[in-house]
RNA sequence: GCGGAUGUGGCGUAAUUGGUAGCCGCGCUAGACUUAGGAUCUAGUUCCUCACGGAGUGGGGGUUCGAGUCCCCCCAUCCGCACCA
């Protein structure tokens, strides 16, 4: 018998288990370090390969700091809300629960298998009420709070009112408005906030989608088409928060490329907003805001003049535009358009509202747009300007209208040349340099050159031109600095049911968060998952579903003409919405009376060390954010960012394996090295479990599936090659792997450490298992390293020679290295190189293996575990201390045998840091090497380095 | 289109961060020990060349005594956003 870890590693994680090794306590002397991974939403498929391996680099992590004296928080729990098990309940009728509690059984089963240190006791489910409850309840203050513009932080909505009671611009008449009319009011301010905003609807799906969730018009989830439609949803107000969001980037040690990704999504743009006074009178709503406009002389007042606001962030070419153009959504379109444009324009609008986000997307290079018939002042030049209407204007972003500057803008300039519309060139590369824009054949968008054609401005560079024309717009009072922002405040309304109830009931149409004393609210049980018949979500079918303000307590429906009886919330929250703070919850578990205290908090801080996938870049980690930034202004959070060092792991996709048949005779399979011509034969995916190292095990082949049961083959060399590529992997690939399979067949150990050494962490890489044999015998070596030929251990109490200490202080020293720069694949390169050495030297001594099963330990518990026992230790290895170094047995011998180099020579020697070049010269020369290689003849030239190099040319 | 990355043997990768390119592993070749081996051990394996030699880190320039690494210009692949004014 040789490594046997299939007794050894169920043995400790028994041990494990029973000792409650990896139990952390929330106060210890030592310092805190908090590794977290994203958390699983347990699918039926259960785990593949690719999921642990972020699981297996935060767990060496976090065993690593463990050994290294660090008080280690290392939790896992569940997103346990979500749409399949939804799905799956609509098709089947089993309650969501029962789906979610058998996959999560699953999920515990296979990541027990791989040996992890995680703190089991601190687990949380999103979908279990004592952690929804604090879900809800951050939703109610999300509620009862509004953004501080001037403070720059959420505040209570009652500091609001107060200041509309006592006389405020943004509420004039407050004191004379009607309850329910102040309660609207408030809602354009509360964090959370109901409102009938443009959404993602999905029908096929039955809800609403948040913008994350959405890409290319299909949903994420599913992949069908998602349309525009206006509904009355719950919204978070994100857009608060953008500029902080930005922000807090600087602050984090994350990838540049994640900071980048969240950068483009926030989307942040300087720039202008316009007030464009319309040129003929009309019955418009929207009017000149009070200043001093010159053009308006002769209005008895200013303010009513017409006029519409615009955004831009390029105020320097406003001597460019040459025409307007408004989003078809624009309220401006009906009062504005003349009466012999009215059908044109109308047919316009209709044509462009129906048509879907997919084809709207699919189709924007196609030009088409209306004139309205109307025109506008451009306030600078009092030039009169033609106002279109195109839905290449967005009425999400800015204004929802432009002022179109057809030279300095690719999609003016297409517009422009699609209905023959003057273009004028207002900047230059070249000062007073100008080309007729007639012969361009795209517009210059660059922000670099000088403004011609441009009055006042002429001759400025195009950064001085922008700040000159803001501060005269401002002057004039029509315009001012603008910051805008591409991201969208997140719709939080779902219309399913396997997810958060919203604490939430209406009063006379008006919406009341129920007592945060009767939290959770829970999830009802309901007869039908699908939609009701009237169209309501699927908690339209839950009886018990009105809130008894009076009793505070949830009652039948049926009682709601009672007068303390109302109806309550019928959408469920998002996804998002339990793993936006779970983080925290980890701290503090189990607390009934808080979302988690504040000892907990203020020990733990944030997570030091957070490891998941780039594709959450614009969804979790935005809003988890957002949802710590708020906690942090309420007083909850300690920090602003959650999460101060992110690791992403790379996808892992599958290796797809293939076998060619033969389009002459379907029976015959030739191998991939005597394929003549490919289009001769038809690639079939082909099961990986049947293929080792691309070599296809004939016999299980023939097996596989009965059609190819009379299977026939051209072998080489004996052999059926195998084709592959790299592809997701799926089910229907045949290229899954699964790592209970591998554990079966390796071990755990083998199963960590080959994921590891498949490359750098954070690199997406296909899943290939031909090198994991390579890893396996490394463990065979390592064992035999203590083990005699007939398994028994055996080791030396003699002290180490110099080589042995040599290979083991290297060893200490690469490794800790690596796991300090996240560089497991090269860890598992110096094992393997420190395995090979001492197999040479034959060294089995304590003094040696002792520090290496400290130092392994992270990589391959079981082993470690199991080699600190047999060395007499009765404590677990993780409560060992790290081996340390020291440089007297990594000194090389001063002296590295010098290379020639096109006539030059290199010497290498070590010298102290500080030392001059004349010492290093002379240290040089007393070096016998350099005297044999100069053959005591003076070199023309030596070249100091102040390191430790010298090239000297003879 | 904009933004971010990546590019090294047959394959996964490494390179003390500007210092002998190819560590470690897979695969392959030869050999040893074995009744046998999908076990173990030894040697070899970037390419061209019998060899001597030469070429070589996607391509082209540059900086440097010295470049996989730094700078500039291309090319290719991957990812993110995409009519965001």
């Amino acid at each position: 018998m040789e490594y046997n870890f299939r007794e050894i590693e169920p043995k400790w994680q028994r041990f494990w288990r029973e000792q409650k090794t990896y139990r952390v306590e929330n106060n210890s002397s030592k310092p805190h370090y908090y590794v977290l991974d994203m958390f699983p939403y347990p699918s039926g498929a259960g785990l593949h390969v690719g999921h642990p391996l972020g699981y297996i680099a935060s767990d060496i992590y976090a065993r690593y700091k463990r050994l290294r004296g660090f008080n280690v928080l290392h939790p896992m729990g569940y997103d346990a809300y979500g749409l399949p098990a939804e799905q799956y309940a609509i098709q089947t009728g089993q309650h969501p629960a029962i789906t979610t509690e058998q996959n999560i059984k699953r999920y515990r089963e296979q990541l027990d298998k791989i040996g992890f240190c995680f703190d089991w006791d601190r687990e949380v489910r999103t979908c279990d009420p004592d952690y929804y409850k604090w879900t809800q309840w951050t939703f109610i203050q999300l509620y009862n709070h509004y953004y501080d513009e001037e403070l720059q932080k959420a505040r209570p909505i009652s500091e609001l009112v107060k200041k509309f009671e006592n006389g405020d611009d943004r509420a004039p008449k407050w004191n004379t408005m009607s309850e329910a009319e102040r309660q609207q009011l408030l809602m354009d301010y509360r964090l959370a906030y109901l409102a009938d905003i443009p959404v993602n609807w999905c029908a096929e799906l039955g809800t609403v989608l948040a913008n994350d969730e959405v890409v290319g018009g299909l949903s994420v989830r599913g992949g069908y088409p998602v349309e525009r439609k206006l509904m009355r949803q719950w919204s978070l107000r994100i857009t608060a928060y953008a500029q902080r969001l930005v922000d807090g980037l600087e602050q984090v040690d994350w990838t540049d490329s994640l900071k980048e990704i969240q950068r483009n999504w926030i989307g942040r743009s300087e720039g202008a907003a316009v007030w464009f006074p319309l040129d003929s009178p009309t019955d418009c709503k929207s009017l000149m805001p009070d200043g001093n406009l010159e053009d308006c002389k002769g209005k008895e007042n200013r303010s009513s003049v017409p006029a519409f606001e615009i955004f831009t962030t390029r105020p320097d070419t406003i001597f460019g535009v040459t025409f307007m153009v408004l989003c078809p959504e624009h309220e401006l379109i009906e009062q504005i358009t003349t009466p012999e444009k009215r059908d044109e324009v109308a047919a316009y609008v209709t044509w462009a509202k129906n048509r879907s986000e997919r084809e709207r997307q699919a189709e924007v290079k196609k030009v088409s747009g209306v004139f309205t018939g109307a025109y506008a002042i451009n306030p600078l030049t009092e030039e009169k300007i033609p106002i279109w209407v195109s839905d290449y204007v967005l009425a999400g972003y800015g204004t929802g209208a432009i002022m179109a500057v057809p030279a300095h803008d690719s999609r003016d300039f297409a517009f422009a040349r699609h209905f023959n519309l003057p273009i004028r060139q207002v900047v230059s590369l070249e000062k007073d340099v100008t080309s007729d824009p007639a012969t361009w054949s795209e517009s210059m968008d660059a922000k670099t050159g000088y403004a011609v054609n441009s009055g006042f401005i002429t001759g400025m560079k195009v950064k001085e031109a922008m700040a000159t024309v803001i501060d005269k717009i401002e002057e004039m009072g029509i315009g001012r600095r603008t910051i805008n922002f591409r991201l969208r405040d997140a719709i939080f309304s779902r219309q399913r049911y396997w997810g958060e109830p919203f604490p939430i009931y209406y009063k006379d149409g008006n919406a009341c968060p129920i007592p945060e004393e009767c939290l959770p609210l829970l999830l009802p049980e309901i007869s039908e998952y699908k939609p009701t018949a009237t169209g309501e979500p699927p908690l339209g079918h839950a009886e018990k579903w009105a809130w008894d303000e009076t009793n505070r307590k949830v009652v039948d429906k049926k009682l709601i003409d009672n007068k303390s009886v109302f109806p309550l919330e019928l959408s469920t929250m998002p996804g998002f919405a339990g793993s936006s703070g779970y983080y925290l919850r980890y701290m503090d578990p189990r607390n009934n009376e808080a979302y988690f205290s504040k000892e907990a908090v203020g020990y733990w801080q944030n997570v030091d060390l957070y490891v998941g996938g780039a594709e959450h870049g614009t969804g979790h980690l935005i809003y988890a954010r957002f949802w710590n930034k708020f906690l942090f202004d309420i007083g909850l959070a300690v920090k602003e960012e959650p999460f101060q060092k992110l690791i992403n792991q790379g996808m892992i996709q599958g290796r797809s394996n293939f076998v060619y048949r033969s389009k002459s005779d379907n029976n015959l399979f030739i191998s991939k090295g005597l394929i003549k011509n490919m289009d001769d034969v038809t690639p079939i995916h082909v099961d990986i479990n049947i293929v080792d190292n691309d070599i296809l095990d004939i016999d299980r082949f023939r097996l596989w599936r009965p059609e190819f049961a009379d299977a026939r083959f051209e072998l080489e060399d004996g052999k059926y090659v195998c084709g592959w590529e790299i592809e997701k992997m799926s089910k229907s690939m045949f290229n899954v792997q699964n790592p209970d399979d591998l554990v079966e067949r390796y071990g755990a150990d083998t199963l960590r450490m080959y994921e590891m050494f498949l490359g750098p962490v954070e690199q997406a890489k296909p899943w290939d298992t031909n090198g994991i044999e390579g890893v396996f015998r490394f463990f065979k070596k390592f064992w035999r390293l203590y083990h005699d030929n007939s398994n028994n251990f055996c080791v030396s109490d003699e002290a180490p020679t110099k080589a042995e200490l040599k290979v083991l202080h290297q060893t200490i020293k690469k490794v800790t290295d690596d796991i300090e720069r996240f560089s497991f694949n090269t860890s598992v390169s110096t094992f393997m190189i420190c395995a090979n050495d001492l197999a040479n030297l034959k060294c089995n001594k304590r003094a040696v293996l002792e520090p290496l099963a400290v130092l392994i330990a992270p990589f391959a518990p079981h082993i470690a575990e199991e080699l600190w026992h047999l060395l007499g230790k009765s404590q677990s290895v993780c409560s060992a201390d790290w081996p340390q170094y020291d440089e007297k047995n990594l000194v090389e011998d001063t002296f590295k045998y010098p290379v020639s180099f096109n006539g030059k020579m290199r010497f290498t020697i070590d010298l102290p840091a500080n030392c001059t070049q004349d010492e290093a010269i002379a240290a040089l020369k007393d070096m016998p090497e350099y005297q044999k290689w100069t053959e005591g003849k003076e070199p023309k030239k030596i070249i100091f380095v102040p390191k430790r190099i010298i090239n000297i040319v003879c």
